[in-house]
DNA sequence: TGCCAGGCCCTCTTTAGGGCCTT
């Protein structure tokens, strides 16, 4: 039994809402008990230019943009899909940033607190080429299941290596469960820091 | 094509610099 947590992935005109980039695409992923149990995806129309690179890089274009629902209509849902169940997102620096700005515009401030699985994945695979997401899927072998830079498909493939590293860890010391107040203290104590995490955490289960 | 930002993380460090990662 793990607790429930949405996986999110927003894809953008940018790097910064600050500059003036805006989210085109999102996706969210319930999930609870070791498997993918919900989801949602939308592309949204932020009346905003996608530059010919990103274009490139995501396969979303302009023309898909204009035909889809207004970023308001989208990130109400959103927030509705959402609720206040723990967030998890790679990189989540930048997804937050983003689902903070697009949260604002409607009036929605957003109070989930929110992991990220690219701190967690230098913790517990600091041997793999690199912490993109596409290195990590490949490397902790979680089922590929679309294109990258797509919304849902990264979201899920996330999701699925979320699963592994909960199970990785669960293997590797034993634990019955890995909680998500153990998950907070690893991404948060420094890259070497993973056993005494875990050391930490049975001396504490022990006391009670 | 890859810059734009910004937080994390390592090291030739901590009174700093530069690579990684997200689009």
């Amino acid at each position: 039994m793990s607790e429930t947590v949405v996986v999110i992935d927003f894809e953008t005109t940018g790097l910064s809402p600050e500059q003036g980039a805006r989210a085109t695409e999102v996706a969210a992923v319930v999930v609870s008990n070791g498997a993918i149990v919900d989801r949602y995806q939308s592309l949204m129309n932020a009346g905003v230019r996608i530059p010919p690179f990103i274009e490139a890089l995501t396969g979303i274009s302009n023309r898909m943009v204009r035909e889809a629902p207004t970023a308001g209509t989208v990130m109400a849902e959103l927030a509705d899909f959402i609720g206040e169940t723990p967030l998890v997102a790679h990189n989540a620096a930048f997804d937050r940033k983003f689902l903070q700005a697009e949260l604002q515009r409607i009036g929605r401030p957003q109070r989930a607190t929110m992991l990220c699985s690219m701190r967690m994945a230098r913790r517990i695979y600091p041997d793999a080429p690199n912490h993109q997401l596409a290195t990590l899927v490949r490397h902790a072998r979680v089922a590929e299941t679309g294109a990258y830079h797509r919304a849902l498909a990264d979201a899920e493939m996330t999701a699925g290596l979320w699963l592994k590293m909960r199970q990785k860890l669960e293997e590797t010391f034993k634990l019955p469960s890995v909680p998500l107040a153990l998950l907070d203290k690893i991404q948060s104590a420094p890259c070497n820091g993973l056993r005494g995490c875990v050391e930490a955490y049975r001396r504490s289960c022990a006391r009670k």
